[in-house]
DNA sequence: AGATATGATTGCAAAATGCAATCGTTTAGC
DNA sequence: GCTAAACGATTGCATTTTGCAATCATATCT
C-alpha cells in the first residue's frame, strides 16, 4: 500500500510559489490546487452517482440537468447549458434521457416554440428529492470535518476562486496575450 | 454571455444546512460544495488540457500519469493508480500512449520484473516542464485572487475535506451501514 | 415571401470506459 | 524442482460518452 499524503500538513506548495523562493522544484500533482479540488469533488460525485445511476438509470449529465430543471422549472436547453457548464449536445441528450425515463417532460408554456421548456414529472420530483437528500447528507458529512468558521471562510474563498477561474477560462492558456482567444464556447467539463 | 454567479456573496447555503433552520429548501447545484469545487477545478483543467492536448497529443489521463512519473521516476503502474486516482486500465493505456509518443519508457530497474518501472524520456521531461510551467502559472492566477492568509486557511481546510471525502468514498452511499462496503477500487474521475 | 438567425436535435465517427480474458513473473506448497 | 496460486500489467471487445457537422423547426428581418 501507500499513503496518499506526502506533503507536510501546513505547507503544501500552496503558500510558497517556488518562483519566489528560487527553489523551482517540480510540480506536484497532489499539491496542485485544482487537482486537490478535483479529487474531493470527484469522490463525492462518484458516491452520489453510484446511488442514482443504478437506482434511476441516468447519467451524470442527466443528474446535473435534472438539478437545474428542479430549480428553474421551464428552463430551456440553452439555459441549462449556461447554468450547468454543459454543452448543448450533452444537455439535449440528458433531456432526452430524462424524458424517455419519464422524469421530465417538454412543456409548451412559452410563446417562442423554439425553446424547450422542460420540467420535472411527478416521478422526476421524487427522484430529485431522493438524490438531493443523499447529496445533502454527503455535503454534511464533508463539511462536518471543518468548523463553522472555516466553512464560512471556505465559502468566501471559493467565491473568489470561482470568479478567478471564470476569468482564466475566458482568457485561455495564452493568458493575457491578445490572441483572438479561440472560438471559446462551453467546454464540457464533467 | 452570462454572469455565472447567481448567489449572494456571503451566504451560499454552505453555512446554514437547511435541516437546522427547518427551511428545507431545494438543493441548489450551484451552492453545493462538491459542485463548486468541481467547477473551479474543471475550468483550470480544461485550460491546461487545451494547451497540452494539441501541443503534445495526449489525454488527460496521460498528463496525470506523466505528472506522477515525473515526481517518482521508476514507479509501477499500480503505484500510479493509487497516486492518481486512476484505474489500472487507464494507467496502462496512458503509459502506452506516452511510450508510443516517445515521452516515456519502460525501464527494467527493478528486481521484480512484473512491475513496469516507468520513467520519462528527454522529450517527456521537456513536455512536463512546459506543461507544469503553465500549470503553475494558472495556479498563481487562481490563488492570486485571495490573500496569503486565506490561502493558508484554504490549504488546511482542503486537507481536512480531502480526508473526509476519502472516508465518504470508502463508506459509499449507504453511509455508515455495514454493507460489505462495495469492492471499492479507484473510480476514474477525470 | 424569401433570407437569415436562433434553439434544439440527430447521425455518425472518434475517444474514453468497463470488464473479462490473457500474458509474464514471482511466490507458496509439496 | 515442479506445479499451483497470486500478482502486476496488458489486451480485446462491447458499451458509453464526446465532438461536430448537418438538419429541423420556429422566429425575425427586409
Amino acid at each position: 500500500m501507500q499513503s496518499f499524503s506526502n506533503k507536510t500538513p501546513g505547507q503544501t506548495g500552496l503558500a510558497a510559489p517556488a518562483a519566489e523562493t528560487g527553489m523551482d522544484e517540480k510540480l506536484q500533482l497532489e499539491s496542485w490546487l485544482p487537482y486537490r479540488l478535483f479529487r474531493i469533488s470527484v469522490r463525492i460525485a462518484d458516491v452520489l452517482n453510484a446511488f442514482y445511476g443504478p437506482r434511476f438509470g441516468f447519467s451524470r449529465s442527466a443528474w446535473r440537468t435534472m438539478a437545474i430543471i428542479a430549480n428553474r422549472p421551464g428552463v430551456s436547453a440553452k439555459e441549462i447549458c449556461q447554468a450547468g457548464g454543459l454543452d448543448q449536445f450533452s444537455v439535449s441528450r440528458a433531456i432526452k434521457q430524462l424524458v424517455e425515463l419519464g422524469y421530465a417532460q417538454r412543456q409548451n408554456g412559452r410563446t417562442d416554440r423554439r425553446y424547450a421548456a422542460i420540467e420535472l414529472s411527478k416521478s422526476g420530483w421524487a427522484a430529485f428529492t431522493e438524490i438531493s437528500d443523499l447529496a445533502r447528507r454527503l455535503d454534511q458529512e464533508l463539511t462536518g470535518a471543518v468548523s463553522q468558521e472555516e466553512l464560512a471562510m471556505l465559502d468566501s474563498i471559493l467565491t473568489k476562486l470561482d470568479n478567478a477561474s471564470a476569468g482564466i477560462m475566458a482568457r485561455g492558456w495564452r493568458g493575457g496575450a491578445r490572441e483572438k482567444s479561440e472560438p471559446d464556447g462551453q467546454k464540457t467539463g464533467d
